[in-house]
DNA sequence: CGACCCTTTGAGGGCCGTCAAAGGGGGTGG
DNA sequence: CCACCCCCTTTGACGGCCCTCAAAGGGTCG
């Protein structure tokens, strides 16, 4: 257990995870708000179910550490995963405006997470419209990613999906402090999770993946990832680095 | 051109389109306060591009009348439609929130948009927070759309992908009363769009396409298309059919 | 009438899916 | 401490869905 994966602080102001450089401070008085917000925690263990994917979500969710996943199946059984959560991402906005079934959200590592009363959302906008703004921010940032993901599942080839969704976690990973001295992040993904994220059989990923790690472009041992040839990756891929702009934590 | 393809009135409180049943009314407060963010109003012809690809987009849009879509290109050419726009839809968020390049926006008919600054957006979230509300609502409908959009091309396969296509667009421009006495729905998409938007080639959308008309389940004649058998294309697809909640209209 | 764009159809090939089975590696229980 | 088990990874073989290439047909507009 790393310090990363601890249970949050009972007060938002001690948070740690808001010293990070990949958030935007708030003040006093919005931290008090999102404090007065938040009603709960909730501590879920590794390949846990948080929230079935045919019954609406009716909470929000602050992911504060760990690692998980939303997705949607098909009546036979196939999965997409829409996309991966880490510290400091806001899930089930969705809920809030939809009666029914959207996603699932699974845990991928031992997660805990900050909970919010749907019916607080209101209040929150009306009290400290800069928060609302916040959340619009997030929601507008979500989407932009997964624009890039539509395109990459929709258009990429199966290695181009691959140096993606690496150089992409990689990123997201190092951004909220969990990058190694090494330059490796965690890496608790299955093959089956990277295949079902990028529309790919597990068989096909395999293959494909041990060919761009022969290559030496990346490292993947242990659970944690290093990108040895981060270039080439972007390379392949078509990427184009963004800088990342700190988000607000909610 | 009909009267939907017509330009907005000088005044949100006249507008037709607000009368669809697919749109929430609004107080006469909020109305006056949308009717300030509005700055003006543009008309596109069909095939022009509303935003360029490569630039950030320094504006909000609401679609008044006509159809567009947003998109996304590789290096070498390859296009992924994002989604498509219709009366009602609402663009322009997360360029607000990037200072880069997100996606392109191109309009398939004439299309005639409400303008809105984007510096102007936080006074309406500090000046009715229930409009921030509101735009949240739109941001959040709009994810989940894209989540459907993601598993569709994730993991379903052409003739599911078309299907799922089919009835999702047919339903959207019911909703905003584009839908004939016939059952017809306007559908100004040529075949490489539903190949871009779906991650198929123009060939093998065609055959697909052709393969479902000739089973009798639909019909795509005219620029327009009808469900001749919507139980059929819905089982093909694995489509669950949700309610349309009233939306918005910014 | 020709130009242009979109649609349609055929042929062939390749990327990726499915099936099958062996090879680790960590955890649990004996 | 070892053995077993389960899950994940890895590799090979083969087939099919879908892509690419090519070209003809139709509809609209100048």
């Amino acid at each position: 257990m790393t310090a990363a994966a601890s249970r949050p602080p009972s007060f938002c102001a001690d948070c740690t995870l808001r010293l990070q450089p990949g958030f935007k401070p708030l003040t006093a008085e919005e931290l008090a708000c999102v404090q007065a917000f938040r009603t709960g925690q909730q501590a879920v263990r590794a390949g846990q179910t948080v929230v079935p994917e045919h019954r609406a979500i009716d909470r929000l969710y602050t992911v504060f550490s760990g690692w998980a996943f939303r997705y949607k199946t098909l009546a036979d059984g196939r999965r997409q995963i829409l996309n991966f959560l880490l510290p400091g991402d806001f899930v089930g906005l969705q809920g809030e405006f939809a009666q029914a079934a959207t996603y699932g959200v699974e845990a991928l590592t031992a997660l805990h997470l900050c909970v919010f009363p749907p019916q607080g959302l209101w209040d929150l906008y009306y009290q400290q419209p800069r928060l609302g703004y916040a959340i619009t921010w997030l929601s507008a940032t979500q989407e932009r990613l997964q624009d890039e993901i539509l395109l990459t599942v929709g258009r990429r080839n199966a290695a181009e999906r691959i140096a993606m969704l690496l150089i992409h976690l990689w990123r997201r990973a190092e951004r909220v402090g969990l990058a190694d001295a090494d330059g490796s992040v965690p890496f608790p993904l299955t093959q089956q999770h990277i295949a079902d994220a990028l529309g790919l059989s597990l068989v096909h990923t395999n293959k494909t993946l041990r060919r761009l790690e022969r290559l030496g472009l990346h490292r993947l041992h242990g659970g944690r990832l290093s990108l040895l040839d981060p270039e080439a990756l972007e390379r392949i891929a078509d990427y184009h680095t963004q800088p990342m702009r700190p988000a607000p934590l909610i």
